[in-house]
DNA sequence: GTAATTTAGTTGATATATCAACTTTATATG
DNA sequence: CATATAAAGTTGATATATCAACTAAATTAC
């Protein structure tokens, strides 16, 4: 009855997603020291989305918002987005790249758009439509 | 061009294992104050393999033999497995559920198989194989 | 309009993962 | 056999995630 992990669903979903972090992560090495895969990913979201305050951004990354203050933080840190006060509600920021900021938005979305098509070479359309719902059934299981 | 990470393959693959991890956790915590996912996971993997050493499981898990020795200790900490040293390689230990350690292995067991039959519930064999097929090629392809 | 409640975000304590340096034992090489 | 190297496991420093408690601002209710 017992299973290497190796043949279990679920740790291959764990090593499928390390595995692609782990990728991942080496690729932005390249052009950056100082920005990690959960940064870019956040970075990425709210360049493209700077209505979301904090809480929903955490919401869309699975991350608690607490985290999402100090990732946000080290984007700030290392000079990456800036924050200014929100106009009409003085408890929420706004965030924007800064000129720097900018410049590696650029490549790194197009370092995370090459890191996917590697990723997914040889897995066709349908595989990955696929892919897709059955994870999201699995996902609906987990939350009843 | 942007796709909320929603619709992104590797989104919804972490939310999955996410979702997935969280589920457990909580069957997990009904019947135990001190195990967590992955105490379960490399307590199941050692009871069925007690040949493995350390750094084989941190392979097997997709973990850093630190962190294989630290949920170790933690595991023995709350009494589950005890340490032996081994007969003819004096650097190794061999790891053996306590009393209390392998009642608790029947329960863990009989939790995780339930979690997984629930997680899988409505995907059929077919689907579950595609799956599989599907994330070793990711996995694959971020190896090269 | 003031008090109570909710919301946005921060912070301290804690847990766990990793990396690199380390100890101890085993093995290989001359 | 002595020494060099490799292997098993541990430990300290560091990074990041979470939880819960907190501050400050906004909203609701009286």
């Amino acid at each position: 009855m017992f299973k290497l992990p190796n043949e279990v669903i679920f740790y291959l979903i764990e090593r499928a997603i390390k595995e692609y972090r782990q990728f991942a992560q080496k690729q932005f090495n390249k052009a950056f020291t100082d920005i990690t895969v959960d940064q870019a990913m956040i970075f990425v979201l709210i360049a493209n989305n700077p209505n979301l305050n904090q809480e929903e951004i955490g919401q869309i990354v699975f991350k608690e918002k607490a985290s999402v203050t100090r990732m946000i933080e080290l984007l700030r840190k290392n000079g990456y987005l800036k924050r200014s006060i929100h106009e009409t509600d003085r408890r929420r920021f706004i965030l924007l790249p800064t000129d720097k900021g900018e410049i590696a938005l650029e490549n790194l979305i197009s370092i995370i758009e090459k890191n996917r098509s590697i990723a997914l070479e040889g897995i066709s359309e349908e595989d990955q439509m696929h892919l897709k719902t059955t994870l999201q059934s699995l996902i609906k299981n987990c939350n009843q």
